[in-house]
Parts: structure tokens; C-alpha cells; sequence
DNA sequence: TTTAGCACTCTTGTTTCTTGAGTGCTAAAG
DNA sequence: CTTTAGCACTCAAGAAACAAGAGTGCTAAA
């Protein structure tokens, strides 16, 4: 059943006092902040049916009112009015990204920092899952005679390199070999592909190549791990203790080491990303560790359709539009510095009335 | 004045106990722990002098006695046992390291959460300061016609790139000739002496190599950069709330928040680290946010006589042996790892008996 | 349907009291 | 001169009792 105009702007109004001051709210507070010209009761009676209807909560008898997840998320999806970025806010993004246009997990990790700051919660990064990741070009560069250097390079601009020791001499035509061998037969493999592709050759290889493609195996293996072992870029961990509703250790131990912990391979799933949705509030996070807390996401462009994730985490109570529309900026500015002029990603979340 | 030997072993039984329990000490507890044949009124008596001389502090008037600052400080001199790693411990500690042998950023961020893990405490770590790193050599591999990367590699076998997009097309013979100047002119230097040296370069620079040296400076420039912004790695803030000095988050917050912006330019500095010590008390922190806390530091060997340092941060009750003798083991493992063979860096404080 | 009034509830903060651990001091014993 | 026993004293921590205040639900009137 649709709730009437009124209960909206009650709801509207709890929610947004609640969450500025981080106290429950009572029926005179409403009275006064919703604009409404009844009378303290007959708030009352409304928050009463709100309860009933499960977008309020009493933390006791007689305490004020906090908005439930449920609550939440009605405000999410239809309360919430589109924040506007003031020129300041935009300003000072802008010069917190500018100039840091260096390498990938630089740009990220700076990104976290930025995010971090700007909201005052703890930021996460990360970039596109490494399935999606396809293999560019290798090239191998030798050091000494029995050490080279290998550098792979991704469609995400990014680079790897590993310095590889060997057993015995290599020459530099064998490593030339080696260098076609790899960029004939693996480029343009997404990583997950690498693996299997890598065994099979391995196995039907001429015993007179054997060496090399030994060699060329291994070393796939290990860009393999190594991009997919990428982790999850955190930063401001400690402003979590900044908010209310951490002062007790019972509260912020599980978010902290979740985040402490936090790695890039599992985190997408435990926050249940979908495309569309970018606030997962409270009871809605599959991980345990984030039932009482909410997280809010903006996915950036790295181009070729792939995604990278930044967002932040914090109490349910969380300003929402404000933060919804600061990290939207944020990954706009990430997509752009990614080379690809992306358009700005700004359904960040369902709608936006007033 | 010298100490007598039952006084010293009275600050010893304080210090451990209140390591382990996190609560005073009193004369009664000391007479059983410490294996003296005197009575609680003789301690009270000792214990009475050993306030009086600064080696305990009482919390208040009738609680036991807690260790001050400089009893720690002489229980780590000269009371503390060598801590034994048991055979599980080493085990731990290898199969935790094993298979790491990678990235060197990598493998320090591993070692910190590894060291995390171990120690209960949040641990960190970073490489050695870039101003003793040297630079080894430079290649420039073409990717397309208006990019191109750049790796270096330095002699911590570190080795660093950038993608470079650029506005004109380069040529392979260009790239080379760059490639080759750059090679001739900055290899063996230190970042600290690069600086100077590409602007130098760059203004007696021939009018038609302008272009590549102007190249070769940003490029130049962009490595130091990325070498010297080196973030310290942390890991395992979270561990923090584990212990019951940092229930109340006015003492927590500010080591956090240390540990969250901790950076690796002025880490060294604000730990005062010394040759020799690498255990710093409470207010012996050159730190205002460590003054109430203790880190624990073990360097290793990075070759050519570079150190990196790992270490951990936590209350000023800590299991000094303990926390010691697993540091320089997981710091000897690093070593090794690093390529050199290290000699066990033992001499982990000034001395141990018992 | 809205409003005013009122009794009721329950948290929060304050005060008071009690308990117990640990001390310092004194005087006797070794 | 050193060690020990005894004892009064102090102070934090916890429990209990109390007051204040905010907010509610209900009832009856507008």
C-alpha cells in the first residue's frame, strides 16, 4: 500500500534528522522540520502506523523514532532529493585527483584517500574484476645472463613486470624466441583463459622448445596470480570511530576487520554489487560483518566496458544523497582520468524526487 | 645507583604479569610470582623504592603498581629472557612467507600482514628510503605509435614503469636513441642525485635532442616521484581493538589515525629509529600519537646495504621478548627472500639474560 | 480526522553506599 | 639493620536508589 504524502514527509523527516544528528527522533521534532501544520499527536499517530508498517523503529519505550533499513530504503528510492555538489565540494575533488594521473593502482589507491576524506567513512577501491582482464603484450628484457626481466601490459593500461632468476644462462635470441612465442600465442586472453591455455601448450610441446615453454608457463602463472591477487585499495579505516554509533567496540570490531581483511576477489560478492543499485543499506548486505552498516558504490569506466568499483562503508544512518553524489563525482573523475571520456555514471541510484 | 638483584627481580614479575593481565600488580601477587622467599611487606617495602626511583607508577592510590615507561625500558635492557620461537611458531611463520617470493611490494605488504597476524598488534612496513636507491637501467618498449613504456629497474630489483601517451608520433630509432642517452647518462645514480642531474641535462641540452631530453626529464621525474611516494604498507589496524588499553576510543583513535596516514618519507623520523634499538617506549616516541604507545621494530636486508624496516605498534604493555624474537625472524626471512643471504639481524636489544 | 491533555514508561545522569584490594606505617621479631 | 605481622586508611569500581526529562499511547473533545 502507497503511504500517504504526509507519512513520506514524516518518514522524509525522521530520516534526515536522524541522520544528522544520529538521536531518535520524536513526534514535536517532526512537527517542526516537516513542514506539516498539524499537531505534535497527530505525528504521533502517523509514526505510530510507520512503525506498524516497518519503516520506523523505537529503540525503547519512549525514545524518539530511527528509521528502520526499510525506511531507508523507501527514502533511498523515492524520498531522497538529488544532492547538489556545491562549486566548492567539486573544487576540491578536482584538485585532490588532479596531478595524480600515474599508475593504475596509484590513481586508485589516491582515489580511496580522496573518497576517505571527503566523507569522513572508510573508503574502498578496487579495480575490474581480473576475469575480464585481457593480456595486451609481453616483453621480456634480459638484466644479466641469467636474469630478465618480464613485462606484460593489459588492456587497462596497466603494467606488470617480474624480474626472473634462472638456473642456467639464457641468450638474448632465446629470449627473443620465448618473447614471439608468448605474443603470438597469449595475446589478447583474458586472464581467466591464460591458465588452461597455458597447461595445453605446455603439454604438446617439442621436446627441443621445452625449456622456453616451461619458462613462458611459469611465468604466465605468475602474471596470472598476480593480477588476480590484486587487493582491495582501503583507506581511512579510523574515521569510523569518528561516528556515534562506533563508540562502542562491539560495533566497529566487525567492520574494521572486515575492511582490514577485505580482499578483491570475494568483496563484490559479499557486497551483493548489482548494476543499477549502488546503496545496499543494513540487513540487505549478504556479509555478515556489514548487517547493521550500509554501503554506498559508484562503479568508474576503465574502458572496454569494464568496471572498476569505489565506495564507501558507515552506519545505516548515512547521508545518503551526499555521499551518493560525492563518489558519483569521484568515479566520474576516475573514468575520465582512465583515458576514456566516460559520461557521467549518475544513476546512482533509482531515482531522485523532491 | 644499581639495583638490588630482588628488586630487580620485583620489577621483572610486575612487568610480566602486567603484560599478561593488563591489570596492577600488587605486593601480594609479586611475592608469589617472582619466586622470592620474603613476604608481601618486604615487596610493598621494594615496591615503595622502585616508585620513588620512577621504575613503577601507581594508577591511583591503593592499586597495585604498573610498570612506568622506564621500567619498561629497563626490563627490555636487561631483564628480558630471549624469547624461544617454538618449532610450531617458525613453521607458522615459513609456510605464511612461502610461495611469496614475488613482487617486492608485494612480498613487504605480505610480511606486514603476516607479522599482523602474528603479533596480534597492527603491524607495518616499508622498503628502504629511496634516496639510497640506485637506479640500474632504463628500457622504452613502443606499444603504438603515440605511447610508449618506460621501466626501470632499480638494485632493490624493484622495477618500476609508466605507460607515456604522447602528442607526436615517436619512432623505434628515436625511442632507442633515448633510450641509449638515458642508459649512458643516469644509470648508478641514486633518485636523490637524478633530480638534479635531468635538469642539468636538460639545459645544455643541443636544440634538436630537445624533444627526447625533455622526454627523458618528465620521465626522470615521474620515477622519482613514484619511487619516493612509496606508501608505508599497514596492516591489521583493526588488531588495536583487541586489547583493553584501546576500549576507550580516545585512546584509540589516535594511533589509528597515525597508522592510516602513515607515510614512508616521514615514518623513519617519527619512530626516531637508531641503529642497534629498535624497541621505543611510550614517551621515548619522537611522535605525539605514540606517546602512549610502544613499537617494536626489526630492519632486514635489502642488499647493497640497504634496510627496510617491519615492525609493530601497540600499547606500551606489550610482550616485548615475544613480539622481538618473532619480528627478527620474519625480518630474517626477508632477507633471504631479498635475494641476499642475511646474517640473522639477532642483536634485536642490547642484551638478554636468563 | 485532528487536537489537547494526561498518565505512563523508560533512559540517562547523579548521588550515595558498600565492598575490597592494596597500600603505608608502626612496632615487634630475627 | 632487615624482615615481618598487624592495622588503619584510601580510593576505584560496582550496586542501588533517585530525580529529571523526553516521548509515547490513550481518551475525550473539537
Amino acid at each position: 500500500m502507497e503511504l500517504s504524502e504526509r507519512k513520506k514527509k514524516i518518514l522524509r523527516a525522521v530520516v534526515e534528522s536522524y541522520v544528522q544528528n544520529a538521536e531518535p527522533v520524536g513526534s514535536k521534532a517532526v512537527a517542526e522540520l516537516a513542514g506539516l501544520d498539524v499537531s505534535s499527536a497527530t505525528i504521533r499517530n502517523d509514526m505510530a502506523d510507520l512503525e506498524e508498517q516497518g519503516y520506523l523503529e523505537q529503540p525503547h519505550t519512549s525514545a524518539g523514532r530511527i528509521p528502520s533499513p526499510k525506511g531507508y530504503r523507501l527514502y533511498v528510492n523515492e524520498l531522497m532529493g538529488d544532492y547538489k555538489l556545491s562549486i566548492q565540494e567539486t573544487e576540491r575533488i578536482n584538485e585532490a585527483l588532479k596531478g595524480k594521473m600515474q599508475a593504475l593502482d596509484r590513481v586508485i589507491d589516491e582515489a580511496g584517500r580522496v573518497v576517505a576524506k571527503l566523507t569522513q567513512y572508510p573508503a574502498f577501491a578496487l579495480t575490474a574484476p581480473p576475469e575480464r582482464v585481457t593480456i595486451r603484450r609481453f616483453d621480456l628484457l634480459l638484466v644479466e645472463a641469467t636474469a630478465f626481466i618480464a613485462v606484460v601490459m593489459t588492456d587497462l593500461s596497466s603494467v606488470q613486470n617480474k624480474l626472473f632468476h634462472l638456473d642456467r644462462e639464457v641468450s638474448a635470441s632465446q629470449l627473443q624466441m620465448l618473447s614471439t612465442l608468448l605474443n603470438t600465442g597469449f595475446t589478447g586472453l583474458t586472464l581467466a583463459e591464460l591458465g588452461p591455455k597455458l597447461t595445453e601448450v605446455a603439454r604438446h610441446a617439442a621436446p627441443d622448445a621445452y625449456q622456453l615453454i616451461e619458462l613462458a608457463v611459469s611465468f604466465g602463472m605468475e602474471v596470472l596470480e598476480e593480477l588476480s591477487k590484486r587487493p582491495v585499495h582501503t583507506a581511512g579505516i579510523a574515521n569510523l570511530l569518528g561516528h556515534p554509533e562506533f563508540q562502542t567496540l562491539e560495533k566497529a570490531q566487525p567492520l574494521m576487520s572486515f575492511l582490514d581483511q577485505a580482499d578483491a576477489a570475494s568483496l563484490p560478492a559479499k557486497l551483493s554489487v548489482e548494476e543499477g543499485s549502488n546503496i545496499v543499506i543494513g540487513p540487505e548486505n549478504v556479509s555478515e560483518a556489514l548487517k547493521d552498516s550500509s554501503v554506498v558504490m559508484a562503479s568508474y569506466d576503465l574502458g572496454d566496458g569494464m568496471k572498476g568499483l569505489i565506495g564507501v562503508v558507515g552506519p545505516t544512518r548515512m547521508d545518503y544523497a551526499k555521499i551518493s553524489a560525492r563518489l558519483a563525482y569521484v568515479a566520474q573523475g576516475l573514468s575520465q582520468i582512465m583515458g576514456q571520456a566516460a559520461l557521467p555514471d549518475d544513476k546512482h541510484t533509482k531515482e531522485g524526487t523532491t
